[in-house]
DNA sequence: CTGAAAGCGCTTACAG
DNA sequence: CTGAAAGCGCTTACAG
């Protein structure tokens, strides 16, 4: 195949036409199952199209609808599988629309103004997920011009933003451990910029607050390394802990093993709960008590509301924060048990 | 903001010509830093579009270049980190080269004829991954008018592909495990049609029979649930193995954890391999001896390839085929350690 | 250094 | 039921 630069290649709707002894404009309807053309006709159309291994360009659709039918999604930089799961369903929910999806990783180290521009200048409507790099001023300059969402990630003026509630499970999670008499518990990860790890701390807070007792915190990067940094530091100091609630899991999983290596019994001497509900969590022993959050649910989410405010103005009443689920195993010293490793249902 | 179905919304170069006083020729060179235009008239120019929020439609620019810029990405229904790290590899490479990507899910149960058409008509050129919905024969339709590459995938016709090798670190890891004195040394998982999986087999099956060993083969797909079933059969009908080469983690995972839970000793018992290193493989114990694949790589190389293909046709002669490398830990049984659990260098 | 004009490949009122 | 023609918003030779 030849291309040479000019990557629009093989046959226009003319050539099309002339092949089938018709108008662009029969192509055209023909193309699209328009009612008011002939069996006869469409079917010679189609076999023409077919013959010269028609695609009709999407830019010159794009062009003459003044609409480009596809929705962009601006991620962060993914590791783990919450940008996956989050990026099946906004693709699954667009394409079931019929809109396509562009994406741009973002990563909060570089500076990602044009190429967030770039993607704008091609979809109806973008997805911000998470603190990527696109700052609160990059993407309120991107909605004046096109309809904008964000996800798990700081409400941008008035735009229309979803979460997953972090705040109460994380509460919950820490009531949890006072319940069976920890005291000395801990939180574990940077709360960034009114993310959601941040809600997370702030729900611990709530626990502890409650409870009389004096918070600790450890504002470490929510990453494996630093897991493990950390948790060496606290046990060579002897640990002081009897609980520890990680803002995610890779946090949970290397403090967990590195703790372990150190002779620390988990949950014995102290708990240890995570976030996420990786798929780790529920193969190591103990098994790791965590948060499971609907996050494809909340891509599809995105998704569609974009495609409503495309389609028009109307104000929708979805929900705009999704509920997350405690996972009960045996890290936080409890016997409840949400489910058995191997038998998590698909999602 | 309204926009009532009509998503092309803001100003347009003609609107930015009047308000800058000039014409849509010269917005339109200025905006590129074309050096013949004046620095006055381009900061007149740039102020003109910044006050109107001035972004240029990418699909005028697209019809008027006769090139979208932009890649296609086709993925199976993504799960684990394998087809993310792929995304991101993908991704970094054409953004690096100024080219966007729109993914589409393919799932082969469903048909995807028509969703890869619509991808095709957006894009210079196309990347099929694995085993998605996209048949051979679709690919090869695709491939007459625009240039597509595949990874991880048997190869469509005389297009370029991509792989990892699968079947020599097979025959290696099943070595491995004979050198140890295990003889009878199973294999687990569906081998489909020409892809990866069907390559490990391969592998499998050279080093039993350069041993002289008969070989067996459990055809099962690669799931937790079909692993967690088959080791529910296998130590039903008391364990007849002292090996077991799982065709990916997700398998040697559910089994290594059913069988313990099944008072099976890992690795004296029975030895289990995995294959793609996920996060998991390091945090079980013991660790599982795995297959850590260049999976970014490879979607690097696919960006870069279909970006050479669209700029011209000369030949490239990048190597087609990555090395995967194994990743020693205590499930098989020896006392070589690739790394430890929590160290593992960020790819 | 800047502008007028044609062209990219579709779609769709408007005629017939 | 089908066609001629204008228009979508850019870009770029071609003039000046």
């Amino acid at each position: 195949m030849r291309s040479n630069g000019r990557a629009f290649t093989g046959a226009t709707i003319y050539a099309v036409a002339q092949r089938a002894g018709v108008s662009a404009a029969t192509v055209s309807r023909a193309l699209k199952n328009d009612p008011r053309i002939t069996a006869a006709t469409r079917a010679n159309v189609e076999k023409a199209a077919a013959a010269l291994d028609y695609l009709p360009r999407a830019a010159a659709r794009a062009l003459a609808h003044s609409k480009t039918s596809a929705l962009g999604l601006v991620l962060p930089h993914i590791e783990g599988g919450y940008y996956a799961d989050l990026l099946v369903g906004f693709e699954t929910a667009a394409s079931a629309r019929g809109l396509s999806v562009i994406i741009t990783l973002a990563n909060p180290s570089q500076d990602c103004r044009s190429s967030v521009r770039t993607l704008a200048a091609q979809v109806d409507g973008l997805a911000f997920m998470a603190h990527s790099a696109a700052t609160d001023q990059l993407v309120a300059e991107i909605a004046r011009s096109r309809p904008v969402v964000t996800a798990a990630r700081r409400r941008v003026g008035e735009h229309d933003a979803f979460f997953i509630e972090s705040r109460e499970p994380a509460r919950k999670l820490t009531e949890h451990l006072l319940e069976q008499g920890r005291r000395r518990v801990a939180f574990v990860g940077t709360p960034e910029e009114g993310g959601d790890l941040g809600e997370r701390q702030l729900g611990y807070l709530d626990a502890m607050g409650a409870a009389g007792l004096s918070a600790i915190t450890y504002p470490v990067f929510p990453s494996e390394d630093e897991g493990r940094r950390l948790a060496e530091g606290l046990s060579a100091a002897g640990l002081q802990h009897d609980g520890l609630v990680c803002s995610n899991d890779e946090l949970a999983l290397a403090v967990l093993y590195t703790l372990q290596e150190r002779g620390v019994r988990i949950p014995d001497d102290v708990a240890i709960t995570g976030w996420d509900d990786t798929v780790t969590a529920r193969y190591v022993r103990p098994g790791l008590t965590t948060v499971s959050q609907p996050v494809r649910r909340l891509g599809e989410l995105a998704a569609e509301r974009l495609f409503h405010r495309i389609e028009d103005d109307s104000v929708q009443t979805e929900p705009s924060c999704l509920e997350a689920s405690i996972m009960h195993r045996a890290s936080c010293g409890c016997t409840e048990r949400t489910e058995s490793p191997t038998s998590k249902e698909l999602s």
